[in-house]
RNA sequence: GGGCGGGUAGCUCAGGUGGCUAGAGCGACAGCCUUACAAGCUGUAGGCCACAGGUUCAAGUCCUGUCCCGCCUACCA
């Protein structure tokens, strides 16, 4: 522990801010001070997330760079808020891609997998990942992720593996996992089954053969045989027919419904069915059936018992069924050749393009394989209806709430779990195989003996488990399920989940049912689904498109900081957001903003030391007001973070950091430095303090080393109760001053009319005006009178001002009209008469329109009836007050000299 | 086929439960190196809020329909 040694001396500042500078050493601060380790117990209230584990083969693109910065921001703010804060950090093992960039690296050397054997191979991977699959925790730390590193996990790790072979144990003995023969989704690049959600359908333009199928003993009514014409777009599928099918109710076809016919190529006899399965409008209304390789097809042959009859390898070739002359071909050259001989045989009718959906596989790309195969399924019908429940009573909440819908959708409609894939690298299934006596046994450990037969010999399952089963115990396991731990009793549920609604259903929805299935309890109470970073196209990034923003190139040019607040940013309910590299730019410029309001402060204060704290019942119109300004700032930043409105909350910090704290107040104190009073600087200081507290979720960095510059002994409020902002308290709502912003306001935009009357007429800089200000009202007067001497001067060059309740307007004078405020300024020999009118008829022209929508509105006795008293008062107020300047333009433009 | 999201300034987007003169960043134009910041300051221009109806005293916001764009879902071979 302890402050790093090395502060920048106040008057070494840079000019500009530059982040490289303080990032890696801020960050090991605070991993040395512990400050990101949660304790298992404590007094404290908890507040846990488990971060959606990267797989280890990834390296940080820009949807963990939003979504990590995300959820940072959720933890340094509970942090500071006084939360006990759990962020669970941890890698997942990525079964599927992890193995094949093995199988390549091994390819390079000339082996392979098979050569190795299993357990080598496996060796091998554990040694990649030990090599390799750290790269993406180490990233992480480099957007300045607050994880408890001490408690990083990875789903292959000894309790993961213990939780996994628990639920599936348990899963076992309950009768919902089992295994079957039945059509799965057989991807044949990597040769193993994957689950339904893993198949993507993609559209491609492809084509209906339309092929004649010779019906057997039936003549068209000449000498020729009859055909059934069907069509198709896998017409090698064909080799692996075992029916024919139409509607029972078709005119054109039912005749055939109990004869044969002779499919082409193979000479094989197949019967011809009625099934109400078959559209009569698409296509032919004839269908070929292949029970082997068509989920459809699949149903109706087992309603007609038809046989099943597979036609291709594991690797997706043809085999032997498919006939010799087509054994051993590609799908792709075996369809060339079945229609090029249906051809040449005339049995292909025609071939007309058609686009249509065809499954890939979401990680190689490669077009599924519908295959039967003996697999093991999970059915999760009945903890989908447990998740059902507790998405509808609000168990646990979906945000944006359009993503409950989806959610429940899904739930209603799903589908048996295809739980084992044909690979080494997973959660090896912990089931065993007697081959004495066919006993099969779950269990935790490897059994010695068969419990039925007690022979020793046992064979244990060689497939794998969908990597998704073990990150869909993520949430507990990682805590140390199926242990009763001091960590779930504290933090499960987690209060919430961070992740892209792309994985909706492949982990969110698996761990609110495993949750509840393993710990009766869900296992988040809010899930906050973010957009997917998109380009200016609006095409999601990534890398295998190009388009991608490289994170870590990104940080090097814009420093964290600047890139976590655009990401900040893009954290609207859109479901796509665009990065534009302009939004990046502006997070830097803002850093570099506020880098120069600490400098100025600090230099400033280094120059005039402040003896005491200044007397707050004393302080000037504009220290109430920035403080009343602060006080926004917080509540609105707390409660957009409180309802995960990202964009809203770092807005709302920019707006009061830049266009109220730089462009106003600490004018404001450079006035009071002409003036001998130092003490602003405090109240600068001060602001600036609590204003990096309110920043650091948004931009940790920056905010801690300007919060430790400004906490080093000038004794300004909270100055180090703490050692580092990111315990610090975030800061309260405290000091509204709702009479000091309107006599601000009026003020300011005193100035804003004084300015643009000069930026208008092109007055040049250095000529000083004056000011004549007419008001009726003697309150405003006073207030004007007390404060405008002060105030212009420091905004705009002004030499003599004066108030009065009537004033006449001097010759050659440009006028600006507030409401009951008329203001001139006198510029003889200096103003453009012609523009100083158009201007004045410009502004007329819009109080004349204005003038007129407000009054419609009033003149409608039904608005005055029914809109709210509040409303219409406002609505009366803003008439007079247009009323007001109108008529005072229209009498300047009638005497205009 | 069903569903969801979007269409607001030249560009990228904000605009929780309807109610001040519809905002920001970037870009454009004009003027400024004003004792923190040219990665800055000041001013200006720029919007039939996709279109057509409807509800309402009041619609960018709610309802219906239409047209575009994107996505999710579905067993039409």
């Amino acid at each position: 522990m302890g402050s790093p040694a090395l502060y920048l001396t106040m008057t070494h500042l840079p000019k500009i801010y530059e982040p490289q500078q303080i990032e890696e050493k801020w960050y090991q601060f605070w991993q040395e001070s512990g400050y990101f380790h949660a304790e298992a117990t404590s007094e404290k209230p908890p507040y846990a997330i488990v971060i959606p584990p990267p797989n280890i083969t990834g390296s940080l693109h820009i949807g963990h760079a939003l979504d990590n910065m995300l959820q940072d921001c959720l933890i340094r703010w509970r942090r500071m808020q006084g939360y006990n804060t759990l962020w669970m950090p941890g890698t997942d093992h990525a079964g599927i891609i992890t193995e094949l960039i093995v199988e390549r690296q091994l390819a390079e050397e000339g082996t392979s997998k098979s050569a190795l054997g299993r357990e080598k191979f496996i060796e091998r991977v554990w040694q990649w990942k030990a090599a390799s699959g750290g790269t993406i925790l180490s990233q992480l730390r480099r957007i300045g992720c607050s994880c408890d590193w001490e408690r990083e996990r990875f789903t292959l790790d000894e309790g993961l593996s213990q939780a996994v072979r628990t639920a599936f144990v348990r899963f076992y003995e309950q009768g919902l996992i089992y295994r079957d023969t039945y059509m799965v989704n057989w991807c044949p690049a990597c040769s193993t089954a994957v689950s339904n959600l893993e198949v993507e359908p993609i559209e491609v333009d492809g084509h209906f053969y339309h092929i004649r199928y010779p019906v057997v003993g039936v003549s068209s009514g000449t000498d020729e045989a009859a055909f059934l014409e069907i069509a198709t777009t896998r017409p090698e599928t064909m080799l692996g027919d075992t029916a024919v099918a139409v509607h029972p109710e078709d005119e054109r076809y039912r005749h055939f419904i109990g004869k044969t016919a002779m499919l082409p190529l193979q000479e094989r006899e197949i019967p011809i069915i009625g099934d109400a399965y078959v559209d009569t409008e698409f296509g032919t209304g004839a269908l070929k059936v292949t029970p082997g390789h068509d989920a459809n097809d699949y149903e109706i042959g087992l309603r007609h018992d038809l046989a099943q009859r597979t036609i291709f390898t594991k690797t997706g070739c043809m085999n032997e069924h498919a006939g010799e002359r087509y054994r051993g071909l590609s799908r792709w050259d075996c369809r060339e050749r079945v229609v090029a001989d249906l051809r040449e045989q005339g049995y292909l009718v025609k071939i007309v393009p058609h686009r249509h959906a065809v499954g890939h596989h979401d990680r190689c790309g490669t077009v599924i394989e519908p295959a039967i195969s003996l697999q093991w399924f999970m059915n999760v019908k009945p903890l989908a209806e447990r998740a059902l429940a507790a998405a509808k009573n609000g168990d646990v909440r979906f945000i944006p709430e359009r993503e409950t819908a989806r959610f429940i959708h899904w739930m209603e409609n799903i589908e048996p779990w295809t739980l084992s894939r044909q690979r080494w690298w997973g959660h090896r299934i912990p089931i065993w195989y007697c081959d004495a006596c066919d006993a099969v046994t779950a269990a935790m450990d490897i059994p010695q003996t068969c419990k039925t037969c007690g022979c020793t010999e046992l064979r244990q399952d060689e497939d794998v488990l969908d990597m998704w089963f073990s990150s869909g115990l993520w949430p507990f396991a990682t805590m140390g399920w199926p242990e009763k731990t001091a960590e779930l009793n504290t933090f499960y549920p987690t209060s919430v989940l961070v992740t892209g609604w792309d994985i909706l259903f492949f982990w969110v929805a698996r761990m609110i049912m495993l949750g509840l299935a393993c710990m009766d309890e869900v296992p988040f109470r809010t899930v906050y689904l973010h957009g997917l970073v998109a380009d200016e196209k609006g095409q999601k990034m990534s890398k295998s498109k190009g388009n991608s923003v490289e994170p870590l190139e990104t940080i090097a040019t814009y420093g964290t900081d600047a890139f976590r607040f655009a990401l900040a940013n893009a954290g609207t309910p859109n479901p796509y957001v665009p990065l534009p590299e302009s939004q990046i730019e502006a997070g830097k410029r803002f850093a570099n903003k506020i880098w120069n309001a600490a400098r100025f402060t600090l230099m400033n204060l280094e120059r005039h030391p402040v003896s005491a704290t200044p007397n707050r019942d004393s302080n000037p119109l504009e220290v109430k007001w920035i403080r009343s300004r602060l006080n926004h700032a917080i509540a609105t930043t707390t409660d957009a973070l409180e309802n995960f409105r990202f964009h809203e909350a770092a807005q709302t910090v920019y707006a009061f950091l830049w266009h109220e704290f730089c462009d106003w107040y600490l004018e404001c104190v450079k006035q009071r430095l002409a003036h001998g009073e130092p003490e602003a600087l405090w109240v600068a200081a001060d602001v600036l303090e609590q204003t990096m507290r309110l920043l650091h979720p948004f931009m940790p960095f920056l905010s801690e080393e300007l919060w430790q510059q400004l906490t080093q002994g000038n004794g300004t409020g909270t100055a180090n109760e703490k050692k580092s902002v990111c315990v610090a308290p975030w800061p309260e709502p405290a000091g509204a001053h709702p009479e000091a912003e309107a006599t601000m306001a009026v003020v300011m935009t005193v100035i804003e009319s004084v300015r643009s009357i000069r930026g208008e007429l092109n007055v040049p800089l250095g000529a000083s005006v004056e000011v004549l200000v007419q008001s009726p009202d003697a309150d405003v007067r006073a207030q004007l009178a007390a404060h405008l001497g002060h105030y212009l001067p420091a905004f705009t060059k002004v030499k003599d001002i004066t108030v009065a309740a009537a004033v006449q307007k001097p010759p050659a004078s440009a006028e600006a009209v507030i409401g009951e405020l008329v203001l001139y300024i006198p510029l003889a020999g200096v103003i453009d008469l012609d523009a100083e009118r158009a201007r004045l008829n410009k502004r007329h022209r819009q109080a004349v329109k204005d003038v007129a929508a407000a009054q419609k509105t009033l003149e409608n006795p039904n608005f005055l009836q029914r809109a709210p008293e509040k409303v219409v008062a406002q609505k009366r107020e803003s008439l007079e007050r247009l009323l007001a300047e109108e008529a005072k333009l229209a009498r300047s433009l009638s005497v205009f000299l």
